[in-house]
DNA sequence: AATTGAGATCTGTGATCACAAATTAATAAA
DNA sequence: TTTATTAATTTGTGATCACAGATCTCAATT
């Protein structure tokens, strides 16, 4: 039986290399929560859905597992990292680290375009937050970090915190799923206020508070996935 | 002409896979200041000297360029990654951001033999700045920072941290033999004696001023490798 | 019905082959 | 001697093959 592709993956442009097309579409594919954690992935398995041959996936795959995405157990079977409150702890940490010193760093870059971008995603949010939409939710909250953090031409800063949410995105869905939204205050406001006001030590504050806000919603919930 | 080996790899125990081997190697080879940044590297040439094929090395060296510890030209050429302003401003940004927090993680899991060996290697690391020895002098410094730093079980901040010290290293090692190290303080007393009282505010504050000397050192020295 | 064990299948890992793009070497023209 | 053009080699990338160990299947035995 021939093997189910992946809903929806964007297709490859032909300049872009196979490898990089297919981390590229793994990274979407578990930023989206497609892969439950633990549950294990073959290589050769990804390569047929994907309709590629193995070479580029094992790639691709080892990239994936240096960052921390995917883990391999004691006997070489991948999947995606499952979270442990010690994991949870540090990314936490490094995301409270990293994250704020990142967005006051790019708010000389944010212009006005961008700016209105911000603005209209966090609308979005709003009403995800109000509707209950976890799927929106999750996904403009990433647009609205990202929007501000890409604005800044950062080699080294945005891919660690890449990296950071691409371990916590797929722990964060399943606890998501019976949280909801509905005690979530929106720091997002006083994050444009600050940019609106060019004043990055009010930016990174109201970074730091979103995300603190968010984990500790998630804490308790680590042990029970 | 078979190409030549590098000088004094460590062998490979037969339990660990050949990738692993390969890229552990790498790691120490890039640490040591065995590759000149920006000089391109091949995958066969490499699997040649290591005396392996070509495969492994590509998974290795593709984990090292998703790492950032090597880089790939335009037209597709390997090289250990060149130093930039942008990049090393914000190197230093992250090392100051997570490293002082790790040390204080770490506070409570070094033990007294632990210690003892931190001791240790700050003794040596005085008589390399002493007799100006620059090549013991960033191996020390090395080994006294991941003496602490892995103290701790750390699975999202040490590799990280590595990460940063891994595209540091070779350029670290170029300006270092050119600025001497006359002018250092020693703040890793600042540091064992943080130990000592177990005072997790005070080592990461030493760590702090460690590494902000040392990159303080290396700052206006980027253009001119 | 439960358990065991042999055979088949699947998986990650390493080696080898194939190929287009790029670099280098060699040759010819000035 | 210098420059331009062509041939040969090298390089990264992708495909395929090989293999040992793990996993699964399923019939035979208790």
């Amino acid at each position: 039986m021939p093997n189910k592709a992946f809903s929806k993956v964007k297709p490859r442009q032909p300049a872009l290399p196979v490898n990089e097309w297919v981390y590229a579409t793994l990274c979407e594919l578990i930023l989206h929560g497609e892969f439950v954690p633990g549950v294990t992935i073959t290589l050769r398995g990804i390569a047929e859905s994907l309709d590629v041959s193995p070479m580029p996936v094992r790639e691709a795959a080892s990239r994936l597992i240096s960052e921390g995405a995917l883990e391999v157990s004691v006997k070489r079977r991948i999947s995606v990292s499952q979270m442990t409150q010690e994991k949870f702890d540090e990314l936490v940490l490094a995301r409270l680290s990293l994250e704020p010193e990142l967005a006051a760093l790019a708010l000389p870059y944010i212009d006005s375009e961008r700016l209105k971008l911000l603005i209209d995603i966090d609308k979005k949010l709003d009403v995800a937050i109000s509707t209950g939409n976890i799927e929106d939710y999750t996904k403009y909250n990433c647009q609205f970090h990202f929007g501000i953090y890409e604005a800044a031409p950062s080699p080294v800063l945005l891919p660690i915190i890449k990296s950071l949410w691409l371990r916590f995105s797929p722990f964060y869905r399943i606890v998501a799923g019976r949280a909801g939204t509905q005690t979530l205050d929106d720091y997002h406001e006083a994050a444009i206020d600050a940019i609106k006001a060019g004043d990055p030590v009010a930016l990174a504050k109201a970074i730091h508070e979103d995300i603190e806000e968010g984990m500790d919603m998630l804490n308790e919930s680590i042990g029970t996935s």
